[in-house]
DNA sequence: TAAAAATACTCCATAGGTATTTTAT
DNA sequence: ATAAAATACCTATGGAGTATTTTTA
């Protein structure tokens, strides 16, 4: 699980789309695939029930979203926090 | 910056040792500071004072250090809330 | 001089891409 | 037939290692 997979997360959760996320990302659709699947052996879940061309979160993925999304603010608050820093005491 | 960082960062900040650290997480000594180097690189700061064979946290490595346990106890909890989900809803 | 961090380098795993195939509307 | 996801394959980057050098207590 890293970061960069719960972004891609995040974002095929709210297009419902494997294609639209790529986009929005500019990554290629088989990236996007490839980082949800990966992401899924992390967790150990199915996130998103494939149905053709439909897609929806399973319970694992409603589960994760929240958690996801908290994961991704704290790392641009630290960002932002860390990063205006001086390193000057 | 990625979760692997950040638990490296977390790990070098309790020791304040590159070596003690990578050896409580197997790494190679040389992988923690290049560890540690692309997470400065990462967030814009420099997180350690160097000082010979003592290191310090730098201001911003002190400010970085609850935003990293903070993402890494959400991390570790949704590892244990979705990983438990049988997605059967 | 001894212990710790930095550096130089090598190797391999993986992330990302393109092209194609499968699948369901 | 078409649009979206999966798959096959390729490449390049970078993450991790070993070995060595630099540094300072």
């Amino acid at each position: 699980m890293n970061l960069q997979q719960l972004r891609t997360f995040c974002e095929v959760a709210a297009e419902l789309s494997f294609t639209l996320a790529a986009k929005k990302m500019h990554y290629a659709q088989s990236s996007v695939t490839a980082q949800i699947r990966t992401l899924e052996e992390a967790v150990g879940a199915v996130l998103f029930d494939r149905r053709g061309r439909r897609i929806a979160l399973t319970e694992a993925g409603t589960r994760l979203l929240p958690y996801a999304e908290m994961m991704l603010r704290i790392a641009e608050a630290a960002h932002k926090e860390v990063g205006g820093a001086v390193t000057a005491a």
